[in-house]
DNA sequence: CTCTTTTACTAAATCGATTTAGTGTAATAG
DNA sequence: CTATTACACTAAATCGATTTAGTAAAAGAG
């Protein structure tokens, strides 16, 4: 009865409990450091003859020899292992970039270790010393402020720290508010909203003064009570919400609204609708970031894109650096990236009959 | 000056590099193995004086001591890490879990691996193993199925296996899909499209057969030119875009879409638009997983519920008590959750003008 | 035919903890 | 005053690899 097939037998002898090197030595009559050296492939090995290193790969796969890896990384006191801190795992921000810190880091022979601190004072504290009790060799950190500095390389995205040995990745921001408010100043907005980001995130800042000079260059004034800020530590719209119609209730009129990230953009278009606003028609609204779900709200969120992604690639490839060429990478602080303008359909010409 | 605050010189004393138990011991006027004993808080440390043990643990925390984790993982055999499996890292479906795996995970010390296999054979293959070699105690597999049997606690979530050693958590989907059903018949629907999961995806044939099972029960007739399949392993809604617009071109009229998932519905909706029809107006749509942006489409997406979040925290449970006390609980093949149905604004009754 | 070099390995130290079986001293029991 | 028990520790084996220094035998040089 061939019904389940004996994947079984098979799979489980494949799969059985790794033997030591020592058993797999005896096994061949041989000593472990020959397989040892052999294994690895060291240099020492040369004087070893091709038939025997055949002999030893043959019976390592035909017992199933995996070397020990605690011993391994005890003895050479690596741990192949980095620690990625971010803020949630369940963001569209922080999805993309682990998706391309880990392709980079697997690819290199390396395993990571995510913690997510959810913005908590404790967490962020202890979340470091944790992954270094468990040996990382590089810290990643994720739009995550760096108090103290850390015996380790660390790449912080978009956390801009001047800690000492932590290189930042950014975003240029100045090109990022240029983008996207000369987007909206050549639709022919002049009463643009700003919703800000909150306190603890550290785009925060860079990206308001960004506004600031942006603004300035176009010749456009920023009204204070059009300028809002996100309140609580949540990942979802709802924030945004809130201070959309925050704004709304101060009065004054606005015809385009530039939101911190698309999240909260999402929410905001909720509450112009339910305020009676139709987008891009009475309202012209630029998110921030271009996560996935940007492209298919209704209408499609015009959006100034992160290379999410590839910052997640580039702080893999620059941990990586710093730990096997600590010297010749150190120096490097800062590495910008640029992002791009996404234009969908949340904004439009600015409406003659109601500006 | 101090203008930067003298963080530097203290975090650089206390974050660094940690010395070893026998430099502490020495430093102590003791042996390693009291250090240990102390350290460990274990029983055999009953006799050595409270005034001793403070010295010691205040050594450590002078010193910095940070016990070496490869050199204990070696002496313990334990390596207090488990394996995560999931397709992709960027989707709202596996970040809801990993959140939930992460906070049981950490509460109870064990860290984890990620690895996103993206449907790759080789990868889906080669993975288990590569975590294997990093001595994790355990696997929680995501939507992910188990072609061999794995000689450790593996515990998948939406991915069926019958391999002796998976503990399996589904969902209950006879209820879901009646839920679905039931939602739209009673709002008078009657023509439902269907969008059917990736032939890859575990979820793909059991929600099929209890839509089947629902529709029997409803009385409800399923066209087959009304049921379309997902194709493609990207997770964008472009796939629920590209599928509805085959339905759409089949000629077969409908007033109510069932899809796979949430991605795949809001993709559809945006299909449906185009095509000149609305939602709900002309076409109600039910989504499956009420993934975050569900909430924010425009219309809000009625859902059918997982409680992905809760699902991975069951998971992290379960592996961590069949690694702690596998005989008692090695019994448990199979775990259900149930669904939920969320009700907004992409469904409502079948309009008399148009069905 | 001796001396050097190469070949094919191995012994043993080491990484940094944990843990068991003791050891020497002090206190208490009988 | 001896026997026992409790106290305050410690020596040494162990986990499973890696790696350096070395050894015995064979090959090659002169």
């Amino acid at each position: 009865m061939p019904r389940k097939k004996d994947t079984r037998a098979v799979a489980s002898r494949s799969a059985a409990q790794s033997i030591s090197q020592k058993a797999l030595a005896e096994h061949l009559g041989l000593s472990p450091a020959t397989i040892s050296l052999v294994i690895n492939r060291s240099p020492a090995a040369h004087s070893i003859p091709q038939e025997t290193k055949e002999r030893i790969f043959a019976a390592a796969k035909r017992l199933n020899y995996r070397p020990n890896f605690a011993a391994r990384s005890l003895r050479k006191q690596r741990s192949f292992t980095i620690g990625v801190v971010v803020p949630e795992i369940s963001e569209g921000y922080a999805a993309l970039v682990m998706s391309g810190i880990e392709d980079q880091l697997l690819q290199e022979g390396y395993f990571y270790f995510v913690v997510s601190h959810r913005h908590r004072e404790d967490l962020l504290e202890n979340y470091p010393k944790l992954l270094m009790n468990r040996a990382v060799e590089g810290l990643i950190a994720v739009d995550t402020p760096c108090r103290h500095s850390i015996p380790l390389p660390v790449v912080s995205i978009s956390g801009y720290s001047e800690a000492p040995g932590v290189t930042n990745i950014v975003l240029n921001h100045e090109r990022a508010a240029m983008l996207a408010l000369d987007h909206l100043f050549h639709l022919g907005h002049r009463q643009i909203a700003f919703i800000k980001g909150q306190e603890f995130s550290s785009d925060t800042e860079a990206r308001w003064n960004a506004i600031l000079l942006a603004a300035k260059i176009l010749g456009l004034k920023i009204r204070s009570n059009l300028v809002a800020q996100l309140e609580g530590d949540a990942p979802s719209p709802e924030l945004g919400y809130r201070v959309a119609q925050k704004l709304l209730g101060g009065g004054q009129r606005f015809t385009a609204l530039f939101a911190f990230n698309d999240i909260s953009a999402i929410g905001a278009i909720r509450a112009l609708r339910e305020a009676g606003l139709r987008v891009p028609e009475d309202v012209s609204v630029v998110g921030f970031d271009d996560i996935q779900s940007a492209a298919y709200q209704n209408p499609g969120l015009t959006t100034v894109r992160q290379p999410l992604r590839q910052m997640g690639v580039l702080a893999a490839e620059t941990v990586l650096q710093r730990i096997t060429a600590p010297t010749r990478s150190a120096s490097k602080k800062l590495i910008t990236v640029e992002p791009e303008l996404i234009v969908r359909g949340s904004t439009g010409p600015v409406s003659t009959g109601r500006a």
